[in-house]
DNA sequence: ACAATTGCCGAAACCGGTTTCGGAAGTGAA
DNA sequence: TTCACTTCCGAAACCGGTTTCGGCAATTGT
């Protein structure tokens, strides 16, 4: 690994360059090139042209806490994490962090990443951000099926961005993984390995995703002609433990399944032990395709067949649509839906 | 799960309250506030307890975008990720983040992230954000042994502390994890189970942790009264890929190592790849204790006996340190140092 | 040819703070 | 009493932008 010296490392701190500067070399005012730059009908095309060039050769950014004061806007979009939240929560954070950045960073805009403590202190936190000016914006993460920050923030009336849907979507902005087509495909493969009685391990209760990959599953049943049976979903798995529990429920029936469907990969890995309490082989006597992409699964034994979600990517997208919307674009032009990609490795195999 | 609502959902953006308003209740201008505020000495104490007692029960706080236009200073600290680094760096960030936020929020400050693709950007992401004011100071991540970074930002004048150390720290503030003293006692934790032959997997080549690593591997060493064996130790393993090539050359040996100390739980992950070729069961024929507590480690099988660093107590130790010192501490008092925690799992057994 | 527009820019106020400067009281010494 | 010093606060400039307002010159209408 070589460390090579970064660029212009020895370059001095010259001094900003200003609006005034700017004005000063051009022969204008100060109020005729912010004009210019901002795009006012009130200025020629010429010297719009001639200012704007200006600007690029001097290099010339405005300084943006300068516009806020006058204008409210800070070019800064707002993301806060629980860190109350289960253990599922955070590793995926940071590839989402990664796309987030990129993008905002991109259009020259600020990330800012606030933490509430516990449930309680949420509504504060984003109170504060917005009261002191520091986001223009939001990116909701982890959307509950009726969430209170979206209550909240509408009430503000603060531009936001949802993460995955949620059930009252009026007036909201999204970009979400299509869960439901993830689980769907999982059952018609798991099908296709000859299984016939393939269970679900749901997500969270309270959570969207968890309603939208439960439903997922039954449509997969329905198309492949399979029936749907209550006792063979277990709700509320989003951990480690709960998958546990899931399937020492699961595999304990009298006609347990051969395939489970489970909605988050860590509550896969739950099952993983529960099975091996029973000396069941997952990838041999019991198939899991589960949903994710953790690279805990990758490491897991066997390695967990799972569908991927591009974090990162969702992450970029978020923060496009979350600048769009502050920019004034209609909630329902911005909302947008990718897919999750199958990772074929080894917990999944014909029924023998 | 329960959605219950936020607090004062209802409340009206009540506008903010600024110096002004401030000021009028008092009877004072705006000028005499701010100077009892900002501790002036040329304001009694009489005065100054007024003011902030007032400031306190009309919610006065301060813009800082309006505070920084003067003073230059935004109460904000800035992280830049790199997002071409390879994959054992990311999943730390999570936890990480959550903690530098959290500290930051609590006194206050706001944490900007920001994004740099590729090691040539990097140099150009750091200036910006400083030019334009966007963050008072850094904390940066992964310290190389010779970090261009330090170079830059020292020549920039801009406050920086370092999650780990570095070769030249001469005003340097930084934070480290006392991954020597894990990797010792690591070492005699082997030599107490009867191990005789103990190999080192080492970290990344270029980054101080991995010679503080492999510096505690042979302090481990002589402290037993081990001899140190150059065959023994395999450099620049911080991923799979290399962890594995590593466990094939050290399992390949015609006296190959009964047990291995790794610097970093992804390459001990290649190793149990590697072992697995051999039909060598890790915990059984080959123990195995690592570094960094990662949640794959815990997946992982046999689960990873590991060193855990406590990445949430990091960020909010470096937050806190930055914070000191781009308010002028002088960088050699802002140095610490916190342990890792041994999480003993199945990875190490005693020699049969 | 003259009045009414329009196009384009400068002057000045403004945003919400901080900082410099100066001066009115109060204090102590001579 | 007078004078020099403090103590403490107000007035005003300042930071770097944006926005309102008004006015001059060049057009257009009649």
């Amino acid at each position: 690994m070589v460390s090579r010296p970064l660029r212009n490392v020895e370059a001095r701190p010259r001094r900003r360059v200003t609006i005034n500067d700017l004005a000063g070399h051009l022969g204008l005012t100060k109020s005729t090139v912010s004009r210019a730059l901002n795009d006012y009908p009130d200025i020629s095309p010429a010297t719009r042209a001639r200012v704007k060039r200006q600007a690029e050769v001097m290099g010339y950014r405005p300084l943006s806490q300068a516009q806020a004061i006058r204008t409210g806007r800070t070019r800064s979009i707002g993301l806060v994490v629980q860190s109350d939240l289960h253990d599922g929560y955070r590793p995926f954070l940071s590839e989402f962090f990664a796309g987030m950045a990129e993008e905002a960073g991109s259009q020259n805009w600020t990330l800012a990443v606030a933490n509430a403590d516990v449930e309680d202190e949420v509504g504060d936190v984003y109170r504060r951000l917005v009261d002191e000016r520091k986001v223009d914006g939001f990116v909701l993460p982890r959307t509950r099926t009726r969430d209170p920050r979206v209550t909240l923030l509408r009430s503000l009336d603060v531009p936001f961005v949802l993460f995955g849907r949620t059930a009252d979507d009026a007036g909201c902005a999204w970009y979400d993984v299509l869960g439901e087509d993830a689980m769907s495909e999982a059952v018609e493969r798991l099908f296709a390995l000859g299984h016939r009685r393939i269970a679900h391990i749901a997500g969270q209760d309270g959570y969207y995703y968890s309603e939208i990959r439960l439903k997922g599953y039954r449509d997969g049943l329905a198309k492949v002609g399979l029936p749907f049976d209550a006792a063979l979903v277990v709700r509320n798995c989003a951990d480690h433990e709960n998958g546990l529990q899931a399937g020492r429920k699961l595999l304990g029936l009298s006609d347990a399944p051969t395939a489970v469907v489970a909605a988050v990969d860590i509550g896969a890995l739950g099952l993983y032990q529960a099975a091996a309490e029973r000396d069941l082989r997952v990838g041999k006597d019991i198939s899991v395709i589960s949903y994710d992409g953790t690279t805990i699964g990758a490491y897991a034994n066997p390695p967990l067949s799972t569908y991927e979600v591009d974090n990162r990517l969702a992450g970029a997208r978020l923060a496009s649509l979350l600048i769009r919307r502050i920019r004034g674009e209609a909630p329902e032009n911005l909302r947008e839906l990718g897919p999750a990609r199958f990772v074929e490795r080894s917990s999944a195999a014909a029924l023998n």
